[in-house]
DNA sequence: TATATTAGTGTAATCGATTACATGAAATCT
DNA sequence: AGATTTCATGTAATCGATTACACTAATATA
C-alpha cells in the first residue's frame, strides 16, 4: 500500500497510459465513456488525489495567494484575512500568510520568499516604515498582481481597496458637532501613513464647514496606543479654552484618553465627548461604549479577493481597480 | 527581458550545463571555485530566483505547513498562529491557513486540500463539531506529522500542545476561595470540548480540596458568549443560597455575566467576584478589569511549531510529543 | 612508463501532471 | 472496395530543479 498514488500507478492497474488516466480525470472530451468510468473508478478506489505541486510547475499557477499584513493578530488584519480566505477557498486558493511586523526588510524578504513560491497574486498592507518601494516594483515586473488593501503606495498597476478615510474623519467630526461639541480636539497616528493624513484632512474640513475653529494644540500627533492616548490628554488639558470632545485616529488612543480623562476627574461623555477608530471589538464592551468609525475589515478582505479574482480572469487586461469602502459610524454612549 | 529566469538560462549564457549551475548555488564541493564564482555573478545579474516549486515536486518536500483553526480572527488563534508564522518563517517554511468554521465537512475539505497541496505538517486546532476523525488518520497515513494545538482527539502517532486546563480551573478556583469566596459558580462552556470538562473539573477539585460544596445549580453550561453569560446569571440569582463568585469557563461569558449583574443592581467585585478564561484583550480594559486565566496564545504557537520542526528532523522516529503549557492567572480587580 | 586517483562537468532520469502530435482502428462516404 | 473521417489512445516533450552515474583530463602513484 503506497501512501502516494499517482496517475501512473492507475494507468499501470489498468494497462493504459498516463496520458488517458489524466484526460479521463479532467473530462477531456475525447475519451470514451468505458475508459473514463474505469479511471474513474480506479482513482477511487486507490483514493488517487492529484498532486497540486505538479500542476502547479506544469501550469505555471499554483493557486496560492500571499497576504503580507504587519502584524496577523491584530483583530482588523485577522477579520481582513478571514475576509480573504472565506472568498478565497471556494475558487481553490489558498492563503499564504507573511507578517511584516512594520519592517522594510522583512516585508521584501516576506515578498521574495513568496515569489519563490509562485504565488498568483500578493495583497498587501505597506509596512509602516517601509520608505523604499523597489520590492513592489520588483513583484510587478513578475506579473504578479498585487492589491493593496488599507494602506497604500500610490503606483501604477495596482489596485487597491481602502476605506474612505477622509469621509470618516469627517463624519466622525460632525457628528461630534452635531451632538453639540463646540471645540474638537483630534488625535492623528502615525503620519507615515496616509489614512492618518486623510482622517485629519476629513475632520479639518468638518470644521471648517461648520464655522469651528481649530485653536492652536488641538491636533496631537502621536501613536496609535493608549499610552499615547493618555499623553495627549494631559497635553489637552493644559490649553485654554478646553475641548469639549476629541476624535481620536485610534480606538486604543481614544481609550487611554478616556482613562486619563477619568483620572483628571472629567467625565465621558458629560464633560468631553469621545470618538474613536477602528471598531476594536472592547469598544463595545466598555461601560460607556466608545463610538468608533467601522472599517468592515472583512468585506474589505472580501473585495480585495474579488478584485484579484477579477484581475486573473481577464489576464489579457491587467486593470487596475480602485475600490473605496464606506466607514460606518458606530453610534454609542461616548459620544452622547 | 524575460521575467523568468531559470538554471538553463544561466546555463546557456556561460555555456555550461544547469546541473552545472544547479551544483554551484548550492554549494556542492565538486564544483571548481572558478565556475561557482561565475555562476553566482551571473545569476546576481539575471536576478535569478529559485522557483520552489519546482524543487518541492523533486524532493516532495514543500516547506509549507497547514494550519487549521475554527476562525482566524478570534484573538486567541490569531495569536496561535501568530507564534507559529514566527518561529517557522526564519526557518524557510510557509503557514497556509484555512478556516473550520467549527464545522467537521469543512475541516475535512481543509485537509483535503492541504494534502494535494503537498504540506510538510498539519497543525489543527479541531472543531467543535467534529464526531468523526476519518480525515486524522488519513493525514497521518501519508505520513504527514500532525500537531494538535489547544483542542486535540485523542489518537495515537500525534503530538499536542495544550493548556493545563485542569490546573487552570483550579488555581481560578483556589484564587476566588483564597480571596474570601464561599459558594462559587461556574459556567463552563460547549460540552463537546474537553477543556471545558477539564477546566470544570480543576474546578471541582479545588472546592473538595477546601470543603466547600457545590449546591445544585452552580454549575451553568452553555455556549461562550454574553448571551449566555446573561441568561447563567440570570439562573443563578434564583438560587438559594446566592453564589458569591462566579468563575467562567470564557471571558465573554464572564462580560455577560458581569453586565447582567450590574443590570440586578449587584456590585463585581464587592457582592460577586468574577474570573474568565482566554485573556481577550478587552479584559483589561474595562472599568473593572476582569481577572482571567491566560493561556499564553503565542508561546503556544511556537511550541507547536517547535515540536514539528523536531519532528520532521527526526524524520526516521515518529516521535509524539504532549507539550503542556501552564496556565498563567492574571489577577485584576473583578475578583478582589 | 603505465596505472590509479581525483577534480570538474556533462548526460540523462526523476518528481507528477498536462497536452501537442502521432498512430491505429473503426466508421462513414463515394 | 477504396478513400476519408472520426474516435480513442499512445508517445514524448514540458514545467525547473536535483543528482546518480558516466566521462575526460590532469595529477599522483607504483
Amino acid at each position: 500500500m503506497k501512501d502516494k498514488i499517482t496517475i501512473y500507478d492507475i494507468a499501470k492497474k489498468l494497462n493504459i497510459t498516463a496520458a488517458t488516466v489524466s484526460r479521463a480525470l479532467n473530462n477531456n472530451p475525447k475519451i470514451s465513456e468505458s475508459t473514463r468510468k474505469k479511471v474513474l473508478a480506479m482513482a477511487d478506489e486507490m483514493h488517487y488525489e492529484q498532486n497540486k505541486l505538479a500542476l502547479a510547475l506544469k501550469s505555471g499557477k499554483s493557486n496560492t495567494v500571499g497576504v503580507v499584513v504587519p502584524f496577523i493578530d491584530r483583530n482588523f488584519f485577522s477579520s481582513i484575512i478571514r475576509g480573504i480566505e472565506e472568498e478565497l477557498y471556494p475558487k481553490g486558493y489558498h492563503v499564504i500568510i507573511c507578517q511584516s511586523q512594520e519592517d522594510e526588510q522583512k516585508e521584501l524578504k516576506n515578498f521574495n520568499a513568496l515569489l519563490n513560491a509562485q504565488i498568483d497574486g500578493l495583497m498587501v498592507s505597506v509596512s509602516k516604515n517601509t520608505k523604499n518601494f523597489d520590492h513592489f516594483d520588483h513583484v510587478l515586473k513578475k506579473k504578479v498582481p498585487v492589491i493593496f488593501f488599507d494602506r497604500k503606495v500610490d503606483m501604477k498597476g495596482v489596485s487597491t481597496v481602502t476605506l474612505d478615510d477622509y469621509k470618516a474623519g469627517y463624519e466622525a467630526t460632525k457628528h461630534l458637532i452635531v451632538n453639540g461639541a463646540k471645540r474638537i480636539a483630534h488625535l492623528s497616528g502615525d503620519w507615515a501613513l496616509d489614512i492618518y493624513q486623510r482622517r485629519m484632512a476629513g475632520y479639518k474640513q468638518a470644521l471648517v464647514d461648520h464655522n469651528i475653529d481649530c485653536p492652536e494644540g488641538y491636533v496631537v500627533k502621536g501613536q496609535s496606543d493608549i499610552g499615547a492616548g493618555k499623553k495627549a490628554v494631559k497635553k489637552l488639558m493644559k490649553l485654554d479654552p478646553l475641548p469639549d470632545a476629541i476624535f481620536s485616529a485610534s480606538d486604543f488612543a481614544a481609550l487611554g484618553a478616556i482613562q486619563q480623562l477619568k483620572e483628571m476627574g472629567m467625565r465621558v461623555p458629560e464633560d468631553v465627548k469621545v470618538v474613536g477608530f477602528s471598531n476594536e471589538p472592547f469598544t463595545k464592551f466598555m461601560e460607556v461604549p466608545i463610538t468608533t468609525v467601522d472599517q468592515s475589515p472583512m468585506e474589505m478582505g472580501m473585495m480585495a479577493a474579488k478584485v484579484f479574482l477579477e484581475q486573473v480572469k481577464n489576464t489579457s487586461v491587467p486593470i487596475e481597480k480602485n475600490v473605496v469602502i464606506a466607514p460606518k459610524l458606530k453610534i454609542r454612549k461616548s459620544s452622547l
